[in-house]
DNA sequence: CAGCTTATGTTACACTCTGTATCATAAATT
DNA sequence: AATTTATGATACAGAGTGTAACATAAGCTG
């Protein structure tokens, strides 16, 4: 007797304990919930919770798997004319997180690890911003350095978690090298050049 | 009677808990750990736990706290006279996850919600490979495309994170085009141009 | 509409984990 | 050697978990 997704009444179940979740989350943090807290905020009974999901996480995943199909779906092939009229992945990213704000910021939500993570990032940021200042450069169009370095820290710390998380495929000097020069030279150079140039980001 | 971190005995004590809890981390994940698990685990009774932290994520700040600040304190300021030498605050992170390969394990392990992001990272750095390969071209210096696409994806992931714990302070559309343009130049040519040229990495 | 099916609600139970208390023991400090 | 302080053993109340049996209510079908 699987459960029949099709049933408005187990539609409108799963939706309630998603709904709920998704304050809890918000208002007091992923870990401290309990089953219990989801069914008394759900207005169900706790022992239908289990009916549903083994426990929070697949609660979770249920939530936020939806949100990531949406965006796949929604993320057209990528071409250099589109680019040059405005549309990237980048910036179905951006649409999206405005569409699905809240659902957003229950991703991005920090739990334990992740503000460390977080500090990291900080930390490099700022070390950026640093040799931005020191080269007594102001940038072209105006864009804040804040934006460049948090850009390019989160490139820095990202890529080291891909390298870990895949088995360290390449030595340790060589991907700090890489990264620096991506980082200070940008696709297009490293790609050889290129003719076409992106438009130039401007606050209208 | 505030805990004596002097104490020898403190001291040994606490650094089994934190062994025993990272052993557990990489082994079973951090949700599933219980307290009595890391009791166990370290050989002390459950209640010596609760003398020294409230609960299991000070315990993993507290582990996790002295990695960071390890790597701040390894951190040298910035210099192009030490970018061109080799050093950067990048070169020290890789350096740093080298030496404490476990705590970063433990750092990056995967938790919910980390999972969605980490699949979103993929699928943009699936759409940046597929512009790469579009574009035809060979990267100069052999840089792995792998590589180029998921440094750009951490940053324009990473970016948009930023932007909404931030408090969107910019418009979205506005984001979404730096991005995309600190990625494709990068800071050098973002900063107007220089002088100075980083190392091309090459694989020795 | 009547009858069947299926999801939810109620109550109950055994179990694990939590957080705390008390007292005994062992290790450090003086 | 005496005192201080940390750890260990045992116990307990309370909360949360996961499951069961049965009753009720909502949806589907002829």
């Amino acid at each position: 007797m699987p459960i029949n997704l099709n049933d408005p009444r187990v539609r409108k179940t799963r939706k309630e304990l998603q709904n709920a979740f998704v304050r809890l989350i918000l208002c007091k943090g992923y870990d401290s919930i309990s089953i219990q807290d989801i069914a008394s905020e759900s207005d169900t009974a706790r022992i239908t919770f289990y009916r549903h999901y083994k426990d929070k996480e697949e609660l979770l995943t249920d939530c936020l798997n939806t949100l990531y199909e949406d965006l796949v779906q929604k993320t057209s092939p990528i071409s250099a004319a589109g680019i040059l009229a405005g549309y990237s992945p980048v910036s179905t990213l951006y649409a999206h997180i405005e569409e699905q704000e809240t659902l957003y910021r229950v991703l991005f939500s920090s739990r334990g690890t992740q503000t460390v993570i977080e500090r990291m990032r900080h930390h490099m940021a700022e070390r950026i911003l640093d040799a931005i200042r020191q080269s007594g450069r102001a940038p072209e169009s105006n864009i804040p350095p804040e934006i460049i370095a948090y850009h390019a820290a989160s490139a820095q710390i990202g890529l080291a978690i891909w390298w870990l998380d895949h088995g360290k495929p390449y030595p340790a000097s060589y991907m700090a090298q890489i990264s620096l020069w991506l980082t200070l030279t940008g696709v297009i150079e490293t790609m050889g050049g290129s003719d076409f140039k992106p438009p130039i980001p401007m606050l209208t």
